[in-house]
DNA sequence: GCCATATGTAGCTCTCAGAGCTATATATAT
DNA sequence: ATATATATAGCTCTGAGAGCTACATATGGC
């Protein structure tokens, strides 16, 4: 069950959010409730293959030093991860997928 | 001189931006230039003091638990960064200061 | 009162990402 | 030919973050 029923699950999971959202609009549910909600509701960070981060850099027509310095780490890390040296995780890896999804701009 | 010159600096900064961005419609100034220009202009990353991040995650009225989750690290690492015991710098220095700038859905 | 759950602190060890450096090769441009 | 920018490649080192356990407070339910 790739694709699709994937995706009829986001769809599930956004139509539970704007209902929740509308919960917390009238009052029925409070600000750090419906963050704690926005948690459950995260974007799963993904692992990234060294490939997909080339693949994603070139999307953005950028260098790997100004790729870095969007990503506020070292020219030298981001070639060690397009070559498969080190694998980005945590922080490195959240940054990555938030610019697979929402494009350089979203961390400028 | 502070706060305002450095104001004073950064409206100049965005005055240019704002020019080299319309250079860029005309098509005088290609999308990969422009990315550099772009680079150029990045809000700067600057690191944040203990108090300073646990008053920005209280600020967005979550537990560390959940704070972590946004960020991709582990709950252990906010509580240390949050009592002087880690530094975060790299990627997760800028996710913070996204965080600040942005607030937590502008990573979400 | 009591019990459960969630939270934050504290201590520990370990791995490896990223820093920081130099050198080299290849474009691209002047 | 000579810069300048880019990407690889090699190396070492520091420390962030992982991962764990245990404990102390809340907070809330019964």
């Amino acid at each position: 069950m790739p694709s699709k029923s994937r995706k009829a699950e986001s769809d599930i999971l956004a139509t539970v959010h704007e209902s929740v959202k509308g919960l917390h609009k009238v009052g029925l549910v409070d600000k750090a409730t419906m963050r704690e909600f926005d948690a459950m509701c995260l974007t799963p960070v993904t692992p990234m293959a060294p490939e997909e981060i080339r693949a994603l850099r070139e999307r953005e027509q950028v260098s790997q030093p100004v790729f870095a310095s969007y990503l506020n780490v070292r020219k030298d890390a981001v070639s060690k991860w397009e070559r498969g040296e080190k694998r980005p995780d945590g922080p490195s890896l959240k940054l990555l997928n938030l610019v697979k999804a929402k494009g350089l701009q979203a961390i400028a």
